[in-house]
DNA sequence: GAAATCTACTAGGACGTCCAAGGGCTTGGA
DNA sequence: TCCAAGCCCTTGGACGTCCTAGTAGATTTC
């Protein structure tokens, strides 16, 4: 990221919505801009981290999750709908990680229409290694304190819920 | 957005951490998690929005900055610096915004490098419509309660500015 | 049992984001 | 003066995300 600015900008946006008689938005205006802005920050390190191992964050994302599944595999769709994002986008991380030798792709026993994905040997330590270097370089050095990371779970998970991305009590 | 997950899976992803030995960054990976799963909520609600008007997130925050700005023109590489983007992406934005007549660029009159992007009649009237349509049916009815937001404000705006976005008291 | 309806995955395309490279314009020091 | 270094913008390419369609297999319905 570049020389930082002299002054917020998401800050100067708030000021902006006030002037302009939207003052009874511009609040919440302002931590939506926030979070977008937190979410491109925390991605470039991410990525950053991750890029000497060869993955992106979808990438790692989707092996973590093999990572955790019994017997290391999941259908597609079980994949898309715990990762919360559109079936291609599997599909897409899918194919770069079978290229790469890190999952593989078999059919169901049972079920023709569905391909379990499933983590290979290297795969596993590859992702094991991942890990390792997020939560070292990226997780604990987050730039939040522990009550900003309570806060942001609390906030953030009844906001989840309230949105329709869980049931769970 | 698909069937409610039975279970969060940032909660369940928190579990597994702490399960594999790595309780000590586990509540910073799921504060982590939690912004990029929110990102993606509030992202796709605002586009949703704005799909009506014919205007994408990247391209009504360009003409957002340019309605406040003196004379609603900048330099393409002050909308960079303000909008936190790649100077790329902002050349991808103003082409088509100016394929669809709603910023033209003209050239600085005494720097030769620098382009200046400004809004059209139409790209002024547009941003008027768009913002009024982002506010009643995005950051009026946000999700967050207001002890929410003023929590989000001050701990993202903490992050940002340690994070080096800006320097401001 | 056959037809209609679902479900799972994939192909192709639109966008946005970034990086690397390149060409034009300015500036500042020799 | 002049030229090397720096700045500004654009092009081309890699990725990820979503949407729309299309195909194949599974279920439901009559």
């Amino acid at each position: 990221m570049s020389t930082p600015l002299p002054r917020d900008p998401i800050d100067d946006a708030r000021r902006n919505w006030e002037r302009h008689g939207w003052g009874d938005v511009a609040a919440p205006m302002a931590a939506i801009t926030a979070i977008m802005r937190t979410q491109q920050i925390l991605l470039a390190r991410i990525e950053e981290v991750l890029k000497p191992h060869g993955l992106t964050f979808a990438r790692y994302e989707l092996l973590a999750l093999l990572s955790f599944a019994r017997g290391g595999a999941l259908p597609m769709s079980r994949a898309s709908a715990l990762l919360q994002v559109h079936p291609t986008s599997v599909t897409n991380a899918v194919d770069r990680l079978e290229q790469a030798g890190l999952v593989e792709r078999t059919p169901h026993p049972t079920d023709g229409r569905t391909t379990l994905v499933g983590l290979t040997g290297g795969g596993r330590a590859l992702a094991e290694r991942a890990t390792a270097a997020l939560n070292t370089e990226v997780f604990a050095r987050s730039g939040f304190t522990d009550d900003d990371v309570d806060q942001l779970i609390r906030v953030l998970g009844a906001f989840r819920r309230r949105a329709g991305d869980f049931v769970d009590p």
